[in-house]
DNA sequence: ATACCTGGTATATAAAATATACTAATGGAG
DNA sequence: CTCCATTAGTATATTTTATATACCAGGTAT
């Protein structure tokens, strides 16, 4: 998500829902807080379903936001490693009780197709 | 967001993101969870920028997740209240510790433009 | 030589969000 | 009575975002 807004001036909530919402934002920050440091193919092979792209668009938001952050290494074949930086890290807790919230309340709604 | 699946049959963890993640569905719940039942139109005029087809599709979602709960009176002019269900008030602690996380955290960052 | 690995990028297409105009039923101002 | 405003949306067209596909360099394995 762009939005040209200098991120130090927005409300509190509004930065966090920029940082945790989003299609994949939330998907990638839980694989990193699992995986620990984690490569480029292979966030892209765990997160069934997204492109190369929008993986990579992602990724520079989220680093852009200070959550996460990019090491590379000159080896070949190349070899880039993401993980959580120390705010990334925060997020980790709150990340745990969503899923634990998931599990909680999906028997909650019947088989309806959304 | 659209998905075409059965929601039950989805691991608690991506159903969990489907409900958060989105880039209204976080700043709607956050409203809820703060107004109490709220109309129609000033869930509108709060959420600042969104418009009305987005906001009556997010709704649908929400209510099909069985987060939120829609209200009808017989008035004139129509009045319509949007309310969290029981599985939508669990998520009220959780979205504070999000925000409180993004108070924590916005100072982080230096003040370029994303 | 050929195929395959890496971490991406460029381009074109499909999907999602937006802007705009519009609706029915009523109440109030003039 | 007429005109305008209110409500909770819907219909349509346009813009923005995400996806699919092909491709790149620089090496290794067959």
């Amino acid at each position: 998500m762009k939005y040209e807004v200098d991120l130090t001036q927005m409300c509190p909530a509004t930065f966090a829902f920029h940082v945790i919402g989003g299609k994949w934002n939330l998907p990638i920050l839980a694989l990193l807080s699992e995986e620990g440091p984690i490569r480029y193919n292979e966030l892209k092979r765990r997160l069934n379903g997204i492109t190369g792209t929008t993986l990579t668009n992602c990724l520079k938001d989220l680093i852009d936001y200070g959550i996460i952050h990019r090491e590379q290494y000159h080896e070949v074949p190349p070899r880039v490693e993401y993980s959580l930086t120390p705010s990334g890290q925060e997020l980790v807790p709150l990340i745990e009780e969503i899923v634990a919230w998931g599990a909680n309340n999906i028997h909650a709604l019947g088989g309806q197709k959304v």
